[in-house]
DNA sequence: CCGGGTAATGAATATACTGCTGATAGAAGA
DNA sequence: TCTTCTATCAGCAGTATATTCATTACCCGG
């Protein structure tokens, strides 16, 4: 799961990144409106964490520009300001929520959550392709309804393949969804390439139906 | 079991408290309208102890929150108002109870038992998964019908994840769960360490046919 | 068709970190 | 008081992940 938090305050920033990885979300980061603005226009996120004051312009704005380009990402509004108003517009921009600080973090997480439980509820939360199970509420895949052991990231990978199945993923975009952007070296796939070999012979062994075939140069398929 | 106390006078939230604490409940407490309104927006509570007479606002606005998002908290409504009326419009609005200042302790204590007996008592209060049971009215866990003696937080860390049998639950949700949300260092999970391994050595030594498995980087599973 | 260069794979190792244990000390309750 | 519960500590073991290196497969221009 990726969640954008877009907030100015550093220190706060860290606090809540920090909650939040530790309940296994990726979470990445802006600190300036324009910041936030671009991150939202390239990415997809299952969650944006929107604070309203910031420096270069309204949070409110970019509430709108993702209403009006259409992307579906839950967002939580975070305010100093406790203003009725603001509430109303936010919430009128379909916000899902809206939190004031000083805040928990605890409320935080909950609320987090609790956007997210919605919106696996609502869409389907058991990926399926041939003889594969992905469920992403209990962390588990199964071959032939007999259960495979996968750790964190052969699993983010698997899921994000099989969300993609027949389509083809760049290497960066995978490595981005599964590693989140703290990539130093952008050119060095090598983990990648480690974690894909892993996860193929996984999925060999446990004879499942469909293969992670590799397309020179672009990236990988996952095909039934 | 949580409890939230919503109530402005700190020496009598602090009787209170310490007193249902001792019953072995989990209290949280709102000082304001805002903050108790806030609280339970955000969380579920077993039980909810309310105050009339608020800074900023009325409790009974809170109880009529309560009702129309569907939240199904037994409330206790805690007054020094001794008006019919008050008490007319805070059971129409479906408090379970009404308790005027000042009043003994003990009393609070058994009504609020009274409370959670009933509503434990209409859901289901015992959870069974292979051969293990658990009483949540009793306090008591069973293997194979013979009983085995755990301690509170070993019983609530058991309930939790029976109540999840099969699904992840991360470390943090699970120490939110049992400690409540006074986690000083959110990095230090000895304590859920500990609690885990004496646990799991109970459950092992009495015969239980579950297990406690850690998902490396995640968190626990139950699984039968 | 060939060969240079790049991409992908595989095995093997190093490292950092998570989770576990047993002992112990402190706190709470009887 | 004594007993039980809970928290804390240090060290250990095991795992996931990163990294290295060698090998193989692939693409493309000549």
């Amino acid at each position: 799961m990726n969640i954008l938090l877009i907030e100015d305050e550093t220190d706060l920033q860290e606090v809540v990144k920090d909650s939040l990885a530790k309940e296994g979300f990726l979470v990445e980061t802006a600190d300036t409106f324009q910041e936030g603005l671009k991150k939202i226009s390239f990415y997809d996120y299952d969650c944006v964490l929107l604070d309203i004051t910031l420096p270069g312009g309204d949070g409110l704005q970019i509430l709108e520009h993702l209403k009006n380009i259409g992307k579906s990402e839950n967002v939580i509004i975070i305010s100093a300001k406790d203003s009725v108003d603001d509430k109303i517009r936010g919430l009128n921009l379909g916000a899902d929520d809206y939190l004031t600080k000083p805040f928990h973090i605890a409320e935080l997480n909950a609320r987090v959550k609790s956007v997210l439980r919605r919106k696996t509820f609502e869409g389907k939360n058991i990926l399926e392709c041939a003889n594969i199970k992905v469920d992403l509420n209990e962390f588990m895949a199964h071959v032939n309804d007999i259960p495979m052991t996968l750790n964190r990231k052969e699993f983010d990978i698997l899921v994000y393949l099989m969300a993609n199945r027949n389509r083809l993923i760049s290497k960066s975009s995978l490595a981005e969804k599964v590693w989140g952007d703290y990539m130093d070296d952008a050119d060095d796939f090598e983990f990648l390439y480690s974690q894909i070999k892993n996860l193929r012979k996984k999925l060999k062994d446990s004879g499942a139906e469909v293969k992670i075939s590799a397309m020179y140069g672009m990236g990988y398929k996952l095909e039934a």
